[in-house]
DNA sequence: CGCTACACTTAGAAGTTTTTAA
DNA sequence: TTAAAAACTTCTAAGTGTAGCG
């Protein structure tokens, strides 16, 4: 029924033009589009000289329910005000989510949903577990259900409006390129999910209005026209930033952006910049270690922290670990911000010394747990740092990441402490690269090697993913492919030595070429079940490790172009579309002798 | 310094589309 | 032709790090 929601007539207003068809440039500043990094750059703190887009899209207006779809309240049919009914279908949209039974989302939603109601309603509803929002759920499933069974046609029709929206509001103008855009649409009303034990969850999150909104473009660009009736927060033409448009959240009080696609120019560069700095860090890391390793017997305990903590964000490739507001989100530490429940102390374990068993959650509440065999100096450094100390007391008590970032500034122009992330995630990737491909290999065992090499990577990283809920289940299935095919060689093979039986007493042309075919076949269902083997391996091994994270934002790009280019591997089986515009310059530049 | 505001990168989950194979 | 699985995209939360202020 309602199929084609999106943008509504909000973004319909008059006036439009078209952007970018025709920017009045001479043809070759569109061949320029996609090889930005031949360019001048531009000198430090201007992101940009012109700007030109057309604002946000906003989320489509709230469409009350159906008159016969009922919401009860202790039992009793209850109709619902617009505004209590729009939050109450967000409660009932994520009532199969573990989120609704859960006491802190229960009771910031209620808190939030009641500040929408009429007083009627307040005085009413007092209480969430009488309320059944079951039968908007149900609508909502059926919905959905509708959504999947709709005719080609009206998927088409979607489709375009999509397309539409993305050709006229996805794409700005950046100096002299037509650049996409990565979120455009302003993020929709609905609760706030938080990871994790975030004691804001439930909460509801307001619907953006273009009051709310902060527009960012050049002077002499054609500046967006706010929806009809409506007015911009303030339009400002600030090229010192690269974002397009802003706004605040009523979550965090944290301002959100809108922002260029990892495509465009002014991504592309920095990302360019921050390998590079890595190879900066590769030059001179060596010192730097000597250096910490000096300083844990400093006899400045603020030094020693420093030393520690360092040696943590090299070797196991920490995060900083800011500070944060107690209360205003998860509890989850970095390195700076670990404190002492969080490492337990083995001065032999399984065999080995001075182990560090590390339980804390990270970012996301991802868990990292890990057991370290660590040098004798830290072990007796970490002792003294927990001496006296309650188990929520700060490991490094004279420590934060403004004093850490500090002194890595005084080692290198640069220097921070997500570098040593990136410079080891992509110096792991090249030494495993390295030691894992074998020359003899064909294409997918060198791409198993290659997605190993990503794995040890992934795994240094700690990004983790939930296993797929049908793992199980597709591991076996593709155990019994497996498993057939291995008994569609073994008749394969016997075929073959039939034929050759055969053609060795009938001696004619006829068998030999059957012959020939019967061990073309026997080779082709080789290559097959060690296909499948080699995906079988792969999976197993990737059941709860995401690759992508690691692929994405911290591994050079240059590697894996000049690693496909050594061993003849098509770019596309590592690189999808989307990775290989975000990677043109580096596909573009490295040759296959590349070294990070 | 320590605080806050701001800008920007990094992150896994959820949703959607494409591919595979029965 | 269908359904399951895989691949890919979108979404937006959650980090890092710097600048500017008192």
């Amino acid at each position: 029924m309602k199929g084609a929601r999106r943008g509504g007539e909000w973004n319909q207003w008059p006036g439009h033009w078209e952007l970018g068809e025709d920017p009045g440039l001479p043809g070759p500043f569109s061949l320029q589009m996609n090889c930005w990094w031949e360019e001048e750059r531009y000198p430090e703190g201007i992101k940009w000289k012109f700007l030109e887009h057309k604002g946000p899209v906003f989320a489509p207006p709230y469409e009350p329910l159906p008159e016969n779809v009922k919401f009860y309240y202790d039992g009793k049919v209850m109709k619902l005000s617009t505004k209590a009914e729009e939050v109450a279908t967000f409660f009932a949209k994520m009532l199969d989510h573990e989120y609704t039974t859960k006491e802190i989302f229960r009771k910031n939603f209620f808190k939030d949903w009641r500040k929408e109601m009429t007083s009627e309603e307040k005085s009413t509803i007092t209480s969430l577990s009488k309320c059944d929002f079951t039968h908007m759920s149900q609508y909502f499933k059926a919905q959905s259900e509708a959504r999947k069974q709709m005719s080609k046609e009206e998927k088409q029709k979607i489709k375009e409006e999509n397309e539409r929206l993305l050709k006229e509001y996805g794409y700005c103008v950046m100096d002299n390129h037509k650049e996409r855009i990565a979120n455009f649409k302003i993020e929709p009303p609905g609760l706030f999910r938080g990871r994790g034990n975030h004691p804001k969850m439930g909460m509801l999150k307001r619907r953006i209005m273009p009051e709310d909104i902060i527009i960012n473009c050049s002077k002499d660009s054609k500046i967006p026209a706010p929806p009809p009736g409506h007015k911009w927060k303030e339009v400002r033409h600030d090229n010192k930033v690269t974002w397009l448009v802003s706004w605040t959240e009523n979550i965090q009080g944290s301002i959100k952006y809108i922002m260029l696609n990892p495509s465009s120019r002014i991504k592309g560069e920095k990302d360019w910049q921050k390998y590079e700095t890595a190879r900066r860090l590769k030059k001179c890391v060596d010192k730097i270690r000597n250096q910490y390793r000096e300083d844990w017997k400093s006899k400045e305990m603020k030094v020693r922290q420093r030393a520690v903590a360092l040696y943590f964000i090299d070797k196991l490739a920490l995060r900083a670990g800011n500070e944060k507001e107690e209360g205003e989100t998860a509890d989850t530490v970095g390195c700076c911000s670990l404190r002492v429940e969080h490492i337990k102390l083995h001065p032999e374990l399984d065999g080995q010394e001075y182990v560090v068993e590390f339980d804390f959650l990270g970012k996301d509440s991802i868990r990292y747990y890990n057991k370290v065999p660590v040098e004798k100096r830290v072990f007796k450094n970490l002792q003294l740092f927990m001496e006296n100390k309650q188990p929520e007391d700060d490991l490094f008590d004279r420590l934060n990441t403004s004093i850490l970032n500090k002194h890595l500034q005084d080692l290198m122009e640069g220097l921070t402490a997500k570098v040593f992330r990136t410079y080891n995630a992509s110096i792991t990737l090249q030494q495993q690269l390295k030691e894992l491909t074998n020359p003899d290999d064909n294409i997918p065992a060198k791409i198993l090697s290659y997605n190993r090499a990503n794995r040890a990577v992934a795994i240094l990283c700690n990004h983790q993913r939930a296993p797929p809920k049908t793992f199980e289940k597709s591991m076996m299935n593709l155990q019994s492919k497996i498993d057939a095919k291995k008994e569609q060689l073994a008749d394969a093979r016997r075929e073959l030595k039939s034929a050759k039986a055969d053609a060795k007493v009938r001696r004619d042309e006829k068998s030999k070429k059957s012959v020939e075919s019967k061990k073309k076949a026997v080779q082709r269902i080789e290559e097959q079940l060690m296909k499948l083997e080699v995906q079988a391996t792969d999976r197993e091994e990737n059941k709860q490790i995401a690759l992508g994270t690691s692929k994405l934002n911290y591994l050079d790009p240059r590697i894996s172009v000049a690693w496909c280019k050594k061993w003849g591997i098509p770019i596309e089986k590592i690189y999808n579309k989307t990775q290989r515009e975000k990677f043109a310059w580096a596909i573009d530049m490295a040759e296959e002798d590349y070294e990070f």
